[in-house]
DNA sequence: CCTATGCAGTAACATGAGTTACAGAGTGAA
DNA sequence: TTCACTCTGTAACTCATGTTACTGCATAGG
C-alpha cells in the first residue's frame, strides 16, 4: 500500500500522516462498473483513490440517472466526506468508471486528522473546493447548454479521464449518464459525425476533433 | 455586535471564539437588492450572516443568470469560504434578497480558527455539507423537473425566506432568478392561479396552496 | 451456418419551452 | 387629468428535445 499511496499522495501529506493512512486504511478495489456506494447506504469511510476512475451520478424519482462528475487519483470523495462527518446516507451513486483501486479510511480517523495534520485540513478543504467547482459545472452544462454541446463535453471529458481516445460505450449507455432518451444520443452523435469531429462503430466512438 | 452574535451563533461557539469573532470581524449591512460578492472578484473575507438572507447566483456566458440558492441567518457562504482558502475568485454572485446584517471574518483568522476550535471545524464542515445539499437540490430541480414544478418550488423557498406568504416581485424577475423568460413565467402562473395555488395582483403574489 | 439478441439509424410525431408581437391595465409624475 | 412607463395577458409561431415505431446490421452462442 505504501509505494501506491505515495505516489498518489506522498507530496500533500507529512510523513506521519502517510504513517497513520498506511496503519488504519485498507485497500480496495472494484473492476469498472462495479457500484461503490448507493444512495441512501450508510457511509462506512472515505475513499482515498489510488488508480482509475470513479463516476459520481444522480438519481431522480423514477430511478433514472444523471452524471455529475470523475473522480481520479489523488481525489477523494467530498460528498461521502460530507456524509461521513455528519453521519448521513449517501445522496449519490458511485461506480467504477475503470478498474479502480483506493484506501477507505475509517470515520472515526478523519475528525482526528483534522485537528492534528495540517495538510489533512488542506487536502479536505481543497477536496471540497474541487466538487463545489464540479457542481458547478454540472449545473452550468445542463442549465445553459444544448445538449449537442453537453455531448460533446461528456465525449471529451470520457476520452480525458480514460485516457483513451476510442470511448467504448453504447449510445444507451451515453444517455443513462445524460439523463435522455438512446435515439437523442444516436441523432447527435451522426451529426457530430457527419461534422468530422467523432467517428462511430459498433459499441464505439473516436474522437477526432472535439 | 456581541448580541447579535450570540443569538445567531451562541450555541455553536465557545465563548472565546465569539469573543475572537468580536475582535476580528466587522459588523456590514445590505439593502434588498444590493450586490454583495460579484464572479471574479477576489473575495477578501468570509460573512457570518445574522439577519436578513442572502440569494446565490450563477452566471451564463450571455450574463443571464441562475439562482443556486438562498443563505439565511447562521448560514455562511461555503463557496465564499472555499475561495478564500484557496485565493481564488468567487464563481458566483450573491445578491441581498432582503436586508442584511452579516459580520465579516478576515481570510486569516479562518486558517488560525480552523486548528484552534472544534467548534469552528465543526461549522465550516456542517457548511459545506449544507452547501453541497442544496446544490444538488438545485441540481434536481433543473435537471429532472420542469418548468411548472420548478416555479412552485421557487416560489414556496421565496414565501419561507421572506417569512411572507405574499412575494413582492415582478414576472420579469422571477424569469431572471430562473433563467427563462418572462412570458414563460407569466403563462404558468396564470395556470397556477386556475388550479387556485396562487392568487395574482401587479407586482405580487400570493401562495394559497403550493 | 443459423438464429436470437443487442445495437444503431431514421422517420414521424408530440410536447415543453422560448420568441415575437401586440393589447390593455395599473401607476406615478407632471 | 393626462401622459409615459411598467407590468401582465395572450396568441401564434419556432425549435429543441423526447417518444414511438420500425428497419437492418453485427455478433455471439448454439
Amino acid at each position: 500500500m505504501r509505494k501506491e499511496l505515495e505516489e498518489a499522495y506522498g507530496f500533500l501529506f507529512e510523513k506521519e500522516l502517510l504513517d497513520e493512512i498506511v496503519e488504519n486504511g485498507t485497500i480496495k478495489t472494484a473492476s469498472a462498473g462495479d457500484k461503490i456506494i448507493e444512495i441512501g447506504e450508510y457511509v462506512t469511510g472515505m475513499p482515498l483513490l489510488i488508480k482509475g476512475a470513479i463516476k459520481i451520478l444522480r438519481e431522480d424519482n423514477d430511478g433514472d440517472e444523471l452524471l455529475l462528475y470523475f473522480l481520479e487519483r489523488g481525489d477523494t470523495c467530498a460528498m461521502t466526506l460530507s456524509c461521513c462527518l455528519g453521519e448521513t446516507k449517501s445522496e449519490i451513486r458511485a461506480v467504477a468508471e475503470t478498474d479502480t483501486t483506493f484506501i477507505m479510511i475509517p470515520i472515526s480517523k478523519m475528525e482526528e486528522w483534522t485537528a492534528k495534520y495540517k495538510s489533512w485540513r488542506n487536502f479536505v478543504f481543497e477536496s471540497y473546493h474541487s466538487r463545489l467547482s464540479e457542481m458547478l459545472d454540472a449545473i452550468d452544462a445542463i442549465a445553459f447548454l444544448n445538449m449537442d454541446e453537453r455531448l460533446m463535453r461528456y465525449l471529451r471529458d470520457k476520452a480525458k479521464i480514460n485516457r483513451d481516445e476510442t470511448i467504448h460505450s453504447t449510445h444507451q449507455q451515453i444517455a443513462y449518464d445524460m439523463h435522455t432518451s438512446r435515439v437523442v444520443i444516436s441523432r447527435l452523435l451522426k451529426k457530430l459525425e457527419l461534422d468530422k469531429k467523432i467517428s462511430l462503430q459498433r459499441n464505439q466512438i473516436k474522437v477526432i476533433d472535439l
